[in-house]
DNA sequence: TATTATTTTTAGGCAAATCTAAAAATTTGT
DNA sequence: ACAAATTTTTAGATTTGCCTAAAAATAATA
């Protein structure tokens, strides 16, 4: 367990959020195109950057090759993801914000450097295991807690789930769903599947909802086991 | 009430912040040196820094005559002031820090962009009027409420009145005064003032007490009226 | 008042993070 | 496989905030 405190740049760790994200869809390593998309720079910003986190060893890069994070990389992410999901719990929780307005704000609370500031909001907040859009808090350690979820476009007719989260985290879609009623921890059951369109019929709150295959491939559920 | 937003960097907000409080001891216009000392930085770095926030009309700056805060820099600098002691509240109040942790992170946070969080901030705190040591808060529009203190120092025997405040905010003494049990809202009655040193015998908690002049010199007391 | 001493400003540079334009490496398509 | 297209890197500037060293203005003092 080494704590070694290392001097982070605003820029620095964004990168490092960055690339942590990507990586999920860029398993064999982050292109440089990509992570300035991404960070809405140009290419050559980015290798600049990665030469620098590279020297600081965040980072595994050869050129041309894309990116990787290193351990002590990976662990400086989880870390800022940590922040900001527990952050973003705070503003909905406490300071009663809408899930669809917190986002730039935990972007910038995200950076405020002091350990024992996290400790003690974490604590503040009973140590919450999911973010306002149902996205897994790590904990001190940079564990993620393992939350069962399935995208709510494959369950089947007949089947029940509790809403766990969304993948899609646009203002826009909160808004849909919250005009829709749709809640995280709201029970949701499986009425009917269109085959034409994807689209599903859905109880919950004891009325019958329609949602398009778009909105079903962005809501993540809990299965409910029925016996 | 015009409402424009000026964009502000992190270092711009410290300099303004700086004046504003160099102003209440330098009347006339804070000086180069005594704003770099402030800053810990060096002279030729604030000359260079006050021309940009004379170009900006945050300040008034003539060569050689020191600097005075421009209304609008000054209700720039009382709006940063409001956020940190309103984060230090919060932080001593919720998170259960100590009084004499707070500053640090109190001076990070104090530079998180977004009105609409210090308002549902000041209302999740029940708009306090003071921040852990004492200062008072100024609200939204930027008024500090007229809050009646004095210097302990300046009481005389048989005077009574309520711990409202600190002068010096530093860690040290701050826990000297732990130590003594000396907290905001306590009540405490000047049993003897000593010629000789100016030190102080208090009854508080219904037990005696001394303090050195120094110390005396650092505490404010609202005074009670004794009929 | 003339001469020091101090304060403040100017001039010129540096590091971080960005940019544009051009060169180099890699990938794609026929 | 090899030319064309794309991606990535390099080279050279720019901006912000800071620095040092030296010059200019102001203040202090004999």
């Amino acid at each position: 367990m080494c704590v070694i405190k290392i001097e982070m740049t605003l820029s620095e760790e964004n990168y490092l959020k960055s690339i942590f994200h990507l990586e999920k869809k860029y398993v064999r390593g982050v292109s440089t195109n990509a992570l300035a998309e991404e960070m809405e720079t140009k290419a050559s910003s980015v290798t600049d950057m990665i030469k620098k986190l590279s020297e600081k060893n965040l980072v595994n890069y050869k050129k041309y090759q894309g990116v990787k994070l290193s351990e002590k990389g990976n662990s400086i992410a989880v870390q800022i993801i940590r922040k900001h999901r527990l952050w973003e719990y705070f503003l909905v929780e406490k300071l009663d914000f809408n899930w669809d307005e917190v986002h730039d704000i935990a972007e910038q609370l995200e950076h405020i450097k002091s350990d024992e500031l996290i400790a003690k909001l974490d604590k503040f907040l009973e140590y919450p295991k999911r973010d306002p859009h149902g996205d897994p808090i790590p904990d001190a350690e940079g564990n993620f807690a393992n939350l069962e979820k399935k995208i709510l476009a494959e369950f089947d007719e007949g089947d029940q789930g509790i809403c766990v989260g969304v993948k899609d985290s646009s203002a826009a879609f909160l808004q849909y769903l919250d005009r829709n009623k749709i809640k995280l921890g709201k029970s949701i059951t499986i009425l009917e599947k269109e085959q034409f369109d994807g689209s599903m019929i859905l109880k919950m709150n004891n009325k019958e909802l329609t949602i398009s295959k778009v909105a079903a491939n962005n809501i993540y559920l809990k299965p409910v086991a029925l016996d």
